[in-house]
DNA sequence: TTAAGGGTTCCATCTACTGGAAGGTCAAGA
DNA sequence: TCTTGACCTTCCAGTAGATGGAACCCTTAA
């Protein structure tokens, strides 16, 4: 049984990442200490490296629960899993997209920049008004 | 001269981000009518249309500022715009290798899940113990 | 006994807004 | 003149996911 400092070692967050996802509801201790210090068992730290890693692929804390729920249920479907992951590889791609366009967009600004001691220049004017804003 | 709402609508910004502007000095508002009513004039309306741009590229609000001041310092060197851009293409690029990491993982482990009633699952599994995290 | 190094709670802060309540202002119509 | 509705104002709260710090309690070893 880990307290909080221990269960933060043990499942690579910070302490107080550990108490958030307890004060959350996300990953309970197993109990309390007489002294009231949270307590934590295997399990929980086990839940607490899985909330983790799920963190670390962009899963929000509300997927992080239905994951863990699925997690702890060994009579889940798989398809049920499926089915936050894919959610959530669609909008990494959604993302993926919107950040290569705005790559796109400003490098060639910044190339087209001489970056001088001059005042010209196409990221201020395309800024104030961009060449193609309706379409 | 325009109020808050005129302005939004000039700027393309919600009436409420336009207040927020104002209220963080941002983009502050020409004066006040004697009712106590935010009021633009040309010039201030397009730096808010300047923001709402530079916002659509990702700029900070910290970066926004720095644009703007060199936007209406007509005396700037064309080096100050471009180091601030580059700084944000670089975080620009930064983010898409960590997303593009993320995808190729996640998009590996939803084709291995067969998304069926049966409960097993890579993903968890991975979840749970990554084959690969040390290195 | 005391000091170090745990632990606890609660509140504030970060980003960039957004929503809403309570109340003042203004122009038009009855 | 009164009212109605659409404006405007300020202030407070909340969003996501923590993180920092203050004030205070517990434990243990010297």
């Amino acid at each position: 049984m880990l307290n909080v400092g221990a269960a933060a070692k043990a499942s690579g967050l910070p302490k107080k990442t550990v108490r958030y996802y307890a004060d959350i509801g996300l990953v309970e201790p197993s109990g309390r200490s007489e002294a009231g210090y949270r307590v934590y068992a295997e399990a929980e730290i086990q839940k607490l490296i899985f909330a983790r890693r799920a963190r670390a692929f962009g899963f929000s804390i509300d997927a992080c629960r239905e994951l863990l729920d699925l997690y702890t249920d060994t009579s889940r479907s798989s398809a049920d899993v499926k089915r936050i992951a894919e959610r959530r590889l669609g909008e990494l791609y959604a993302k993926m997209r919107d950040l290569q366009a705005l790559c796109d967009e400003l490098s060639i600004l910044v190339e087209a920049c001489r970056g001088d001691d001059r005042p010209d220049c196409p990221i201020i004017t395309t800024l104030a008004a961009p060449p193609r804003e309706g379409g």
